[in-house]
DNA sequence: TTTAATAATGTTGTATATAATTAAATACAA
DNA sequence: TTGTATTTAATTATATACAACATTATTAAA
């Protein structure tokens, strides 16, 4: 299927599916540049599919806001400005505080555990230096805390606000001088969320997030040169 | 077009469009049911289009989370549950918080004039008694809260939400007996951010969505019987 | 009467065909 | 050369056609 990376075909999976989760992996990798035209044709083409599945998954990315519509011209790739990122890291950091709000109340002695486990797991992630290792305990970490705050929507919208700063993720997890501080700050959460502090936990999310704020708009400022 | 409530036909909205609104306005409204099976074929001859506009909207109401998709058997309208309905609210209370934290902070001398009238206004529509006309200037109100804080982001998330949640909404507006109680609520908000007074201001709009809440809440109980 | 196999039907998933619209190219007049 | 029609091409929007699959009904056998 063209030459976009190919997402795993979990059984029968609705081919609008598949383009949407390849389109979207496309647009967040930065392989298809904000502006760039979504040609329909072209897409089913590349993708080995007609147009009908590409269609529905640009609906999909639509509301998404990773694409953007101009009626009758058809969809293009959204423009990510400094502006945009700021605003979904501001919403992003109110969910977040809600999360390890909900966590502290609802936080069950097992999931504890599993959340000390995940911290101590991220710090050993951080010694391999590699970035996937270190991301996916990363998002391990975070999951049990979703899964402790045990509201399912909020989960999915932070996820996917998430999402949208993809791209940025891994320059930040790269860059090796900030390792200590990220085990710290989980060590931070994750104490404050088992102690039930719910102000402390706050603190230290909002934290978190301020620094992973401050790397992605540095990125983007360097990418304009 | 079918015996459905037909939307505004601003200029050529794609027939998506058209088919996307009028079914999230029969889901919201509870004319299309819980549970119930939204048939292409069906949908296209009482709508008067093909498949292709009615899969298209299906799209967009599956990630709006209005209806679920159940693999080879189509979309049916999502049930609403007391649990589905308060997890909503718990991220919706938050993201109104940072909606007035950030008026606080980002208002205008313009806007809270602007915030002062629309709060005269909320008043004076809940002496007509006529809820459209009060559900409007609550609308306006909100809205002015909205610009003020400068995030579109979340203002369509928050808007996204409170849709979630329409089909109750008039039930609490025809209360007469929380009129009063939601003109000072208003009042209250309005106050707090004009003097930016942003401790004040997440109190007050918490309480107005905490009320909105129980409200809710009882409505879904009495609903059950 | 119950159960298994099979046919009939309904429905979605996908592909293709047609219509409508816009953008670009070309021709013509000022 | 510039501005304006007019044609052509490209592309989306919509409709229809076909294939795959699931469900239900029906029939045959135990």
């Amino acid at each position: 299927m063209g030459d976009f990376k190919q997402p795993i075909m979990d059984d029968f999976l609705p081919l609008r599916d598949v383009v949407f989760r390849t389109l979207r992996q496309a647009i967040l990798t930065g392989e298809m540049k904000p502006g760039e035209r979504l040609l329909e044709i072209h897409l089913a083409n590349k993708l080995g599919v007609s147009r009908t599945p590409i269609r529905e998954a640009i609906r999909m990315l639509e509301l998404e806001g990773l694409v953007i519509m101009v009626p009758r011209r058809g969809a293009q790739v959204a423009q990510i400005t400094e502006k945009s990122m700021s605003d979904v890291l501001e919403v992003r950091c109110a969910l977040d505080e809600l999360a390890v709000e909900l966590a502290c109340e609802r936080i069950t002695d097992e999931e504890k555990e599993e959340l000390a486990e995940a911290c101590k797991a991220f710090e050993k992630a951080t010694v391999t230096k590699q970035v996937h290792v270190i991301a996916k305990a990363d998002v391990e970490f975070h999951d049990i805390i979703f899964k402790a705050a045990g509201n399912p929507r909020l989960t999915q919208m932070i996820n996917n606000l998430a999402e949208q700063m993809y791209r940025y993720r891994f320059e930040y997890i790269k860059d090796e001088s900030q390792h200590q501080m990220l085990v710290d700050e989980h060590r931070h959460i994750c104490e404050s969320i088992s102690t039930r502090d719910v102000a402390a936990a706050k603190e230290a999310i909002r934290t978190h997030i301020e620094n992973q704020e401050k790397s992605i708009i540095r990125q983007i400022r360097l990418e304009k040169k």
